[in-house]
DNA sequence: GCCGTTTTCGGCCCGACTGTTTTCAGTCG
């Protein structure tokens, strides 16, 4: 089987979403259990097919059951009960599911009553006006299922939005929550603040006196398409462009506790409410309280929360329910990543496609406190680059800056090249061993096979000047996909031949991603966080690669630019290793 | 279906909003 952990995923998906329909009950136990089962098997390295059904019983969340089944697939290609479930329930049932306001109750009822069995049997019984006949339903049901159904049969279920789309948007939401009198806080919480690369919808928590207001002001934003929900509590609308943005409003005292909860993800909050309960309290978005009584104990912010519940404050990005709670317990969360005190990939106007001067980027690196900066305008193989006359010239006015500069902050003139499909780098070996700095990345060829791309990569690598391969894969979140890589050999040859993997922090890339971050881990390769910034005001977009790093539990100690002066300059003096 | 120095049976996170209902069920976050 090509792809052991996709196919157990999808059958554990498959059960719950199944399971759920057979129980007609969104809060079945069972159903939760399957959820576990594949929440556990998501964050499994270990190769599945390999494991026994002992072995497999041992992960937490996997019971004899469960264990059972995978093996069952693994050996067989089947499961019996999911292969029962699906004679029951047909393709057409659970797409009934699809629609927004539907449930497993409704559904069952649904069939059970009128006889409704697809989509297009809802349509029926919508326009005859039958289901207002059901106990518990009425015209506005037959209404809003009407426009749901409609609306599925418009646009299909809509995805995720990237977070280079969504994280703008987020920030014009909050922007004109905090105009409104009486509002002392808005931020954005849930799968945005974890630094997910896309994201369900846009989670934005409020402190505020005059919740009406906020609410007022959110839905009369001419952003927005229509509105979801109305409460002074928590309100939803839909963007224009399909992105749904949930809002809650809280008083002042009750921020951290709203924080905690909002942010999630839903695992985690479920696993902090567990442990509270295990001491006698209980956890909502309002406070950690007495369970006899209701004495607050909490709520002021997420610190308090955490550290009343015997933890330390958990960073947003690692709240995925990926063993981090039990981590924090024993003091095993990775360690901060320190401030970033260099860059290693920035464009200026000599590239085509850069915005800002020489003058303005450096201005910006020493404000923010930059040992070293390196610029790394295009190279010639690449449509923004250019040839080497420019190249030297901009090599004068570097060296110029530099004897102004002093020592506080390092310049290097460097370049990005190109790597051909064959792996071969721009000018020759002679006038890239000019530079102070190359770093090579992939631009075009995207088609090549996952072998082919592998060996162009390596190749690069294997230049005596290449000193960082630039974003790794290539890919457009929600754009263009991944090129295809054997990553254990690309890390092999960044071990062998020393060369640093950028994590890249521009929001439409964010490459590398976490996941390959993750396979990372292990490995003994040099980590390098950039912007890869096309105008000044971009350097801070490093920030992102801090977080993606945070995210995939990347420890400081591989990162070469943040942190200790020492580390990175003598990382940056550093002689790589001869092939 | 899973899990256990509080349990091997009996729990399993907790609440807002809507539409239906005369007190709550369903869906969603
Ligand atoms: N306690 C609890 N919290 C929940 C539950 N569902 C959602 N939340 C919290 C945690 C989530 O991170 C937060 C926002 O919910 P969302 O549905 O928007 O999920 P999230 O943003 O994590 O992911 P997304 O990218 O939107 O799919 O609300 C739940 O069933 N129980
Ligand atoms: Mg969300
Ligand atoms: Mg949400
Ligand atoms: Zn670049």
């Amino acid at each position: 089987m090509a792809d052991a952990k996709q196919d157990v995923l999808e059958m554990l998906r498959e059960l719950a979403e199944l399971t759920m329909i057979e129980e007609g009950d969104p809060q079945s136990f069972r159903v939760r259990a399957y959820e576990s089962a594949a929440h556990a098997i998501e964050s499994q390295s270990a190769d599945l097919a390999k494991m026994s059904a002992k072995e497999l019983q041992k992960v937490e969340g996997i019971g004899k059951s469960t264990a059972e089944k995978i093996r069952e697939l693994l050996d067989s290609g089947k499961v019996e009960k999911l292969e029962m479930l699906r004679q029951k329930h047909p393709a057409s049932i659970v797409a009934l599911l699809k629609i927004q306001g539907l449930g497993p109750k409704a559904v069952k009822k649904l069939r059970a009553e009128l006889g409704v069995e697809s989509l297009d049997d809802l349509r029926k019984v919508l326009a005859d006006h039958k289901l207002r006949e059901l106990k518990g339903f009425g015209a506005k049901s037959e209404e809003k299922l009407t426009q749901a159904l409609a609306r599925l049969d418009q646009q299909g279920s809509v995805g995720r939005t990237p977070i280079s789309v969504a994280l703008p948007l987020a920030n014009r939401i909050i922007a004109r929550i905090l105009e409104v009198p009486g509002t002392i806080h808005a931020s954005y919480c849930g799968s945005l603040r974890r630094f997910s690369e896309t994201v369900g919808d846009v989670d934005v928590v409020v402190a505020a006196k005059d919740a009406t207001a906020v609410m007022t002001a959110v839905i009369s934003m001419p952003l927005v398409d229509r509105v979801l929900v109305r409460g002074d509590a928590k309100t939803s609308i839909v963007t224009r462009r399909g992105t749904q943005v949930d809002v809650r409003v809280v008083a002042e005292h009750q921020l951290g506790a709203a924080q905690l909860y909002f942010t999630g993800s839903k695992g985690h909050n479920i696993k902090l409410r567990q442990r509270a309960l295990a001491k006698g309290w209980t956890l909502n978005e309002y406070a950690l309280s007495e369970l006899e009584g209701g004495k607050v104990i909490a709520s002021e912010t997420e610190e308090q929360i955490y550290a009343a519940l015997g933890l330390p404050w958990i960073p947003p990005a690692l709240r995925e329910d990926g063993g981090e709670i039990e981590a924090a317990e024993r003091g095993a969360l990775p360690g901060r990543i320190g401030k970033v005190i260099g860059d290693f990939h920035v464009h200026t106007t000599v590239s085509g496609d850069g915005r800002s001067s020489l003058e303005d980027v450096v201005a910006t690196a020493k404000a923010r406190g930059y040992r070293v900066l390196a610029l790394t305008d295009h190279a010639e193989g690449t449509v923004s680059g250019v040839g080497r006359d420019a190249m030297l010239a901009q090599r004068e006015r570097i060296r110029a800056m530099q004897a102004e500069l002093g020592d506080s902050l390092t310049l290097l003139h460097g370049v990005e090249l190109n790597i051909g499909p064959n792996g071969e780098l721009d000018y020759d070996l002679e006038f890239r061993k000019s530079f102070d700095f190359c770093l090579a990345s992939v631009h075009d060829h995207f088609e090549l096979d996952r072998a082919g791309q592998t060996k162009r990569i390596v190749t690069a690598m294997q230049d005596p000047t290449v000193r960082m391969i630039g974003h790794l894969s290539a890919r457009m979140i929600g754009g263009r996909p991944p090129i295809e890589l054997d990553l254990d050999a690309i890390f092999s040859a960044a071990e062998k031949t020393g060369t640093a993997l950028e994590i890249n922090g521009a929001l439409p890339r964010l490459d590398m991603s976490v996941e390959a971050l993750r396979q990372c881990r292990a490995r003994k390769v040099t980590l390098v966080l950039t912007s890869d910034a096309h105008h000044h005001d971009e350097l801070d977009r490093v920030d992102n690669a801090v977080r993606n790093a945070e995210r995939a539990w990347i420890d400081p100690d591989r990162i070469a630019n943040a942190g200790t002066p020492e580390r990175l300059l003598a990382w940056t003096r550093e002689k790589r290793a001869s092939v």
